[in-house]
RNA sequence: GCGGACAUGGCGAAACUGGUAGACGCAAGGGACUUAAAAUCCCUCGGUAGUAAUACUGUGCGGGUUCGAGUCCCGCUGUCCGCACCA
């Protein structure tokens, strides 16, 4: 029996010294090997890795780990998500360059990786906010531009006023920034846009394709893009009124249109804008509606308010009948044409309107079980299915068939020359604005010159690089109050002109990192082509869920814009995604209500409750709800204290352990302890195997029996733990490698002092070294010493996989549950091949089962092939 | 409000395509070793009754389909997530 302890610190340092010094973990680009691109997404160097770090690249090192052993030239890199905010906070803050700061943290964090024992390609690192990179990202904003993918246009656009910058739709969440956490304004401003929305139909079509992808984040994405399929319908103005003689309006439900009472206009609505023109009321209801835009979260709260302008419109299926024309505060003008029709019984927002201002609420689609003579909608909107009803032509059709039916007749009218209305789909997605005005970003290549307008930056001239003397000391774009960096001359007639100020949304950054990877030496493209099409797409993508619309949805794109002017040679860019769940901890409260952190406290029992106090005085502690890891919540755990204490292994294999790896884990003292005991003892266990010596005439049948049981229990394990690694599911592979440890513990024990054979200790080692092989995806560094201590001169990390024979795992016999009316009563043992006369026979000669008949023929008996055999009495 | 996911012992969880519910881990209890502790090893561990064999019961609640339901269907409750005047 060993006794000396594991020191995983030493061993740790030991062996990653070796895979540095061998580039074990180096890939190159020409290895014949089948191609496998595993990555996770890239840290923000925000200063010091945290659990979700830990959690989400040890899930990406298992599977680079496996694939390698399985034969892949694996692509495994890491970079830097460096440009953004907090470098320029911090800059703020501690008078320190936002470069310094990047670069600062980016070395401890690199560091910190190091010590996780991850098998990255290290030289492949990038950072983003290296001219290196961001070189290419403006030579590719260029291309862009002249592919007709970017716009520059006025837009009102969400203004941040704390990080005083624009935001992206999809940057504002619950009506406040991202990252600040601020109300967002609307204002309105000249911003570069890339135009997302030309491929909304396409982004929403190719998620069908993305099978590798939870349908969690398809759908997200989905409802993101918001594709509808609607009518665009034309209203004639009953005279021409305001210079106008039609109102265009877009709506889902033109089955509903005899339902309708009103017309509803946005308040940027041009037509809204001429009336205004000569009637003051309308321009100060307007101008009300504006201030109300500028904070989001007022306009979620605010009432629905309208303003007669007094126009009138004849419905297109009656000239005789003519609806009033509003323009109400809670139409938007940039989704479909501005302006809609109101039918009050379908809708709730035009319920709610139509309640406030008296119009009519006439029911037109009656539910199923209701009476369409007697029924009419109570005190709320029906928007369930139905037939239509007071509708003339359209009563008795199903809303399905009514909109077909309007469609059909509206498409054949005419008014002023066209169709009255036209099949239209719109889309929720809007086009992406990457403006941001900030310094520590990538700048837009572009000049702005009076003569000659907007003028590229010509490619030679690019990195267009950010000036390193700027001051944080007041607000605003450190860029635009440089004193000379934005001076410059016109690329096209040579007179004095000015750069762009702005900085590029950091998503731009993240969006084509991956690419990058395949060759970041590059220095004159972005990409070589034969290189990223034999990489891309990213087999296997790891990243918080967080991401699913932002992040994901402009690598989509992106992919898609590079494609288009040559870059890359596919459309989507990541063919498997993961989202793993987040590192969760319990809460503590001292007496005065303040978060305490787990290292200040200790747990005990008493009374068989679990307890908490200050380890400084004794006091008692609240145990409160379990939570994400957070500052604020004082409930981290950091990653550099358990490497330091415990070892980078325990905490790999803690963060696989305990929970399906798309849910949340969380961290306990004891689970941890759990996992470095395991450790210990599959040291002890190895060491013993590798001590073990044959007995002189120790064959015998016993031990024959134990070599099978062994060698399946071996073989066994190496098998499912390969379908739960393809399938991520390492909480499983976790409880395989538990259940062979097991065995073979047991099997250690049971052959104590005894006599063994040479054929026993050769089952022993072969399934030790299994064990090996099925931990050191997960724990690599204890896996290279067990597996020297087992007398290997090369590494595991070389390895293969080692090979199953399935036949070991067939058995001759087999258990047969025996269920009498669906519950279990018995096993048989059978052979495998046995017919089901043999099997039935069996069955009924089973005590329980004649005790159940009491004599009588059973009314059937079910038998499931290899399953189960159910009889009914 | 709309859309979606989930619900299994004291806890984290497993259970393939409808086929023995609770693998594996944690905690707890008992025991061995030790002067003692730590470490380690062994045993018990969904509930009720029983010394036990065993029986009954049990996967949020109420129904249904089926020889058989944690798994499928319908209705409800709760929790979490996304979207939110998108016509």
């Amino acid at each position: 029996m060993r006794t000396e302890r594991y020191n995983a610190r030493e061993v740790e340092r030991k062996w990653q010294a070796t895979w540095d010094e061998k580039e074990l973990f180096r890939t190159r680009n020409e290895d014949p090997k089948p191609k496998y691109y595993v990555l996770e997404m890239f840290p923000y160097p925000s200063g010091r890795i945290h659990m979700g770090h830990v959690r989400n690249y040890t899930m990406g090192d298992v599977v680079a780990r496996y694939k390698r052993a399985r034969g892949f030239n694996v692509l495994h890199p890491m970079g830097w998500d460096a440009f953004g905010m907090p470098a320029e906070n911090a800059a703020m803050a501690n008078k320190t360059h936002p470069a310094k700061w990047t670069y600062a943290n980016i070395a401890t964090m690199r560091n910190q990786l190091k010590s996780m024992g991850l098998s990255l390609d290290w030289h492949r690192e990038v950072a983003t906010c290296d001219p290196s990179y961001y070189k290419h990202q403006q030579r590719m904003f260029l291309d862009f531009l002249g592919a007709g993918l970017i716009d520059r246009k006025t837009a009102r656009v969400n203004w941040d006023p704390i990080d005083k910058t624009v935001l992206a739709n999809e940057q504002v969440i619950e009506g406040r920034g991202w990252r600040s956490g601020a109300l967002v304004e609307q204002r309105k401003l000249t911003q570069w846009f890339f135009k997302i929305s030309d491929y909304a139909q396409e982004l929403n079509d190719a998620l069908d394709g993305l099978e590798r992808w939870p349908e969690k984040v398809r759908l997200m994405q989905r409802n993101w893009i918001g594709r509808s399929e609607g009518l665009s319908v034309r209203f004639a103005l009953q005279t021409n009124q305001a210079a106008k003689s039609e109102i265009e309006i877009y709506t889902t439900r033109p089955d509903t249109l005899f339902g309708a009472s009103f017309i509803a206009l946005a308040p940027e609505h041009p037509l809204s804008k001429k009336v205004a023109e000569s009637n003051p009321d309308l321009l100060a209801f307007i101008e009300e509606c504006r201030k109300m835009g500028t904070a989001q979260e007022l306009i979620d709260k605010a009432e629905k308010t309208g303003f007669d302008t007094g126009l009138r419109v004849t419905h297109p299926f009656d000239p005789s009948w003519t609806l009033p024309v509003y323009v109400a505060n809670f139409i938007l003008m940039d989704y479909g044409t501005g302006a809609i029709f109101g039918c009050p019984a379908h809708d709730q927002r035009d319920f709610d309107f139509a309640t406030a201002y008296k119009l009519p609420i006439k029911t037109v689609v009656c539910p199923p079980d209701q009476d369409p003579k007697t029924y009419s909608v109570g005190d709320a909107p029906y928007d369930g299915e139905g037939k239509l009803c007071n509708s003339s032509f359209l009563d008795g059709l199903t809303i399905e068939a009514a909109k077909e039916e309007v469609v059909k007749r509206l498409e054949k009218e005419s008014l002023n020359n066209k169709p009255v209305a036209t099949r239209k789909i719109n889309f929720r997605l809007r086009d992406w604005g990457i403006s941001r005005q900030r310094y520590w970003g990538c700048p837009i290549p572009v000049i702005h010159c009076e003569v000659c307008g907007t003028i590229p930056v010509p490619i030679q001239d690019l990195p267009v690089k950010l000036p390193d003397d700027v001051t944080f000391d007041v607000p605003g774009n450190p860029l635009d109050r440089h004193p000379t960096w934005k001076h410059t001359s016109c690329p096209q007639c040579g007179k004095a002109a000015r750069r762009e100020t702005d900085t590029m949304d950091t998503f731009v950054d993240s969006s084509w990192y991956f690419v990058r990877f395949t060759n970041p030496w590059l220095e004159d493209h972005p990409t070589e082509r034969s290189v990223v099409d034999g990489w891309l797409p990213v087999n296997q993508y790891i990243g918080g869920i967080e991401h699913a619309i932002l992040h994901l949805l402009y690598s989509r794109f992106f992919t898609r814009a590079m494609k288009k002017v040559g870059h890359v040679g596919m459309d989507e860019p990541f063919d498997g995604l993961f989202t793993q769940g987040m590192v969760v901890h319990e809460t503590y409260r001292d007496k005065e209500g303040q978060w305490v952190t787990p290292a200040e406290i200790e747990i005990y029992t008493n009374d068989g409750e679990r307890r908490a106090k200050l380890i400084s005085n004794g006091t008692p502690v609240e145990i409160g709800s379990i939570e994400k890891m957070s500052k604020s919540k004082r409930n981290t755990i950091d990653p550099d204290d358990i490497i330091g204490s415990y070892g980078a292994d325990t905490a790999r294999w803690f963060m696989l352990s305990d929970s399906p790896p798309e849910r949340d884990v969380i961290w306990t003292e004891e689970s941890i302890q759990g996992a470095a005991r395991f450790i210990q003892r599959l040291w002890r266990l190895v060491g013993e195997v590798a001590d073990l010596q044959p007995s002189e005439n120790a064959h015998d049948a016993a031990a024959e029996d134990a070599v099978i049981t062994i060698r399946k229990a071996a073989h066994r394990s190496i098998i499912r733990v390969e379908e739960d690694l393809e399938r991520l599911r390492f909480n499983r592979c976790v409880a395989h490698a538990y259940e062979l440890a097991n065995a073979l513990q047991a099997e250690l024990t049971v052959k104590k002092d005894k006599k063994v054979s040479p054929q026993w200790i050769a089952a022993m080692r072969e399934a030790s070294e299994f064990l090996i092989a099925i931990i050191a995806p997960m724990m690599p560094h204890l896996a290279e010493e067990c597996w020297a201590e087992l007398g290997h001169r090369s590494m595991i990390a070389e390895a293969s996989w080692p090979k199953a024979d399935r036949s070991l795992i067939l058995e001759n016999d087999i258990v047969l549950p025996i269920q009498i009316n669906g519950k279990k009563r018995a096993d048989i043992t059978v052979a495998r091949q046995a017919d089901n006369v043999t099997i039935e026979q069996a069955v009924l000669s089973l005590d329980s089962v004649k005790a159940a008949l009491d004599g009588k023929a059973p009314k059937k008996i079910v038998i499931v092939p290899q399953r189960i055999v159910n009889v009914v009495v």
